[in-house]
RNA sequence: GGCUACGUAGCUCAGUUGGUUAGAGCGCGGCACUCAUAAUGCCGAUGUCGCUAGUUCGAAUCUAGCCGUAGCCA
């Protein structure tokens, strides 16, 4: 290493209406290592982050709980804080987007693109719920899938077949806010004219900055023409309102990169040396870099380079983008109990554990990774208890009971040592390409000849020949300098158990300078174990719990879109307690409506020809006010199956199915999540 | 639907520009050791490299199609 580099570092900005999980710490326990290797290499490295603290959901999670926004994403962040630091997610600086740096860099930012008329204005036509008096996003919006009929799907894309459409050829749509119908209206916009950039963003693709996979996506872009970006968004929005534009605010996901120079500022303010136009100006010589989730490569390599061109600034010298964690080889599923969020995590198992594991499974690709929990569990006690740790555990007692903790004052095998050293410029270059799996494969199977070489002195055996001290002495000191290279090593992925073995040898914190050099005539500690293996029923109750999290009361849950503001008091009030037996004696089935037509004579009612899998029923239910016949058919609801039939003017009624609201349009028709089929016993 | 990745031992993954009998760790079977948090060392078994066709003297590796999985479509 020659040459000390300015880095700059970065990780995405977690949302800040929902707790962090584990499928968010691939990204910051990846970037994580990464700048402590940097550091480690006496780099002047800096590792900032945010939280991502505007946009509608928080405003509408804020209102839900019945508190400001401000107060909703103050709480987030001390959550989200307490759990990076709980994982050692060293950041330098943790900010906001809620914050007067980046005000002052998203108006910046704007006004500079606006005054090279990079910036345009139109209007454009949005859904808009009446009730709330707002526009509301794609994923407000519900109704039915307009390709397959699926009920319940957001207003872009279908879950059940996969289509996507926009939210105005949605069926029978409702706002996920207020539940009423959407209206279309009209509003001003304001656009940023991306295809400006399309020769600057050309070029800089090509820089190098990009993996070939992401480079290959954004061809594909390119070729499809890159079109304007909407950028503001009306009142009522929890943002920053655009200068000269009253009621109009930055779009999130405006400002939300900008939440990186934000803290980066920030970080300036309090650090006394520090520049922000070193690392931020148009000709810096600084390196900056983005670690972040390939689901938003669109913002970080195309708008974002953009944005900063247009305003003056530089562009990021790479993005970094990784794949998504799946949990024994599936999307994390809160009923398996897979959706594991990080304090869940901390509250059974050393953060430490993880950190390896991810370090073991992450490349420089953007593959995704997969958490196996069997896998996690062998290879963790296999590597770090049973090869790593276990190297000091083996030499160190010798060197307690024998020599007073002191080493010898030289190695008995030089060039082992000196072939372990060379060896560390091979891990450095494979750490400085995020290629970790690669790292730890190499660190282990260096670990694997420390092991062998102690097995062949067999120092238990000079132990027991006292002619032999100045050969133990020698074996176990050449030992614990193998375990001080392996764990040296390991430092960016596990800072506190390298921090616990940096107090056992009684050295300073390492670097990769120091590691070339070997500890000799040197007083250690008396060893204490380094780590404990994993027991699965750690893992076991880890799980349990993250399911017990599904129903937990705590605020910071999952985002609900579909929740509605909480009422202070029920209306009408919750009617008297029943049993079990009495609840069960209502049979609910899941039913498809393969038939609806207007009742002649009848104004309220609507005959429902319904499909129970197997027998068909008649049912007439007075939903005409809310629902088209034609807008009914072929979707699931439920029914009260066993209710007693009974005779109308119009017919005889055989059950009846259920809906929410109090009457008139306000009727809202129950529907089963995909997958439910006719028949099914609703419990 | 279009596009992009991925598919190698029971599990998790390596396989560099196509080149002999395809590798590692875990797990499994056997042996040794007992310094160490039952950790360690040695030996061994295990694969139609998703399927099919093609290019080639030669394909896990290149091409096409198909199947499966994941993601993106602003």
């Amino acid at each position: 290493m020659n040459q000390v580099r300015d880095i700059l570092i970065t990780s995405a900005l977690p949302y800040a209406n929902g707790p962090i999980h584990i499928g968010h710490l691939v990204e910051y326990i990846q970037t994580d290592i990464w700048a402590r290797f940097q550091k480690m290499r006496g780099h002047r490295c800096w590792y900032v982050c945010a939280d991502d603290a505007h946009g509608t959901p928080i405003m509408l999670r804020a209102r839900a709980e019945g508190i400001s926004p401000e107060s909703l994403i103050e709480r987030v962040a001390a959550e989200h804080q307490a759990d990076f630091a709980a994982f050692c997610i060293g950041f330098d600086q943790y900010h906001s987007t809620h914050s007067p740096e980046n005000r002052h860099f998203a108006e910046l930012i704007y006004t500079r693109n606006c005054d090279q008329g990079h910036v345009a204005q139109r209007e454009i036509e949005q859904a808009y719920d009446p009730r709330e008096q707002m526009f509301l996003p794609d994923r407000f919006i519900k109704g039915e899938c307009p390709k397959c009929g699926a009920a319940d799907q957001y207003g872009d894309n279908c879950e059940a077949c996969g289509a996507s459409y926009s939210p105005a050829e949605l069926k029978n749509p409702r706002s996920a806010v207020s539940g009423a119908v959407p209206e279309m209206r009209r509003s001003e916009h304001y656009f940023f004219k991306l295809a400006d950039f399309e020769g600057m963003l050309r070029d800089w693709t090509r820089g190098g900055g990009l993996q070939t996979q992401v480079a290959n996506k954004l061809d594909e872009w390119f070729n499809a023409g890159l079109q304007e970006w909407d950028i503001s968004r009306d009142a009522p929005y929890f943002g920053f309102e655009i200068p000269g534009a009253p009621g109009k605010f930055f779009y999130v996901w405006l400002d939300a990169p900008i939440g990186y120079m934000a803290s980066f500022q920030h970080l300036c303010e309090r650090t006394p040396g520090l520049e922000f136009d070193r690392y931020w100006g148009a000709d810096s010589t600084a390196e900056v870099y983005h670690f972040i989730g390939k689901d938003i490569i669109y913002f970080h390599a195309l708008f974002w380079p953009a944005m900063l061109h247009g305003a003056g600034f530089r562009t990021p010298s790479a993005i970094f983008a990784h794949g998504f964690l799946t949990v024994d080889g599936q999307k994390m599923s809160k009923s398996r109990g897979t959706f594991i969020r990080a304090r869940t995590y901390l509250e059974h198992l050393n953060p430490e554990y993880l950190r390896y594991y991810f370090a073991a499974k992450l490349g420089a690709g953007v593959d995704d990774i997969d958490l196996s929990l069997e896998d996690f569990q062998a290879k963790v006690n296999a590597d770090l208890v049973g090869k790593i740790v276990n190297i000091a555990s083996r030499t160190a007692s010798f060197i307690h009971k024998r020599f007073a903790g002191q080493l010898a004052a030289n190695l008995p095998e030089p060039e082992l040592f000196a072939e372990f050293v060379a060896a560390g410029e091979t891990l450095a270059a494979a750490y400085d390409q995020r290629e970790f799996a690669r790292a730890m494969r190499e660190i282990m199977a260096l670990a694997d000849r420390a092991n062998q070489y102690i097995d062949e002195q067999a120092p238990w055996v000079m132990a027991k020949d006292p002619g032999r001290e100045a050969e133990l002495h020698g074996v176990c000191t050449q030992g614990l300098n193998l375990f001080r290279l392996l764990i040296g090593w390991l430092r960016p992925v596990l800072p506190a158990t390298t921090a616990a073995a940096e107090d056992f040898l009684r050295i300073e914190p390492l670097t990769w300078q120091a590691l070339s050099q070997p500890l000799l005539n040197h007083q250690v500690a008396k060893f204490k174990p380094l780590m404990t293996r994993i027991e699965r029923s750690q893992i076991e109750a880890m799980l349990e719990a993250s399911k017990a999290d599904l129903t937990s009361p705590t605020a910071a849950t999952t985002p609900d879109p579909d929740q509605n503001p909480a009422a202070p008091t029920l209306d009408p009030p919750l009617g008297a307690t029943i049993d079990y037996d009495s609840f069960a004696q209502v049979d609910l089935r899941i039913a498809r409506i393969v038939e609806a037509s207007l009742v002649e004579g009848a104004d309220k009612l609507l005959r429902l020809r319904l499909d129970l899998g197997g027998e068909e029923r008649q049912v007439l239910a007075g939903i005409r006010s809310a629902y088209a016949p034609e807008s009914l058919t072929g979707r699931l609801t439920v029914m009260v199956a066993n209710l007693a039939p009974r005779t109308m003017r119009f017919g005889v009624s055989e059950g009846m199915v259920l809906a929410a609201g109090p009457g008139g349009q306000e009727l809202f028709l129950l529907a089963p999540d995909s997958g439910a089929t006719p028949g099914m016993k609703v419990k």
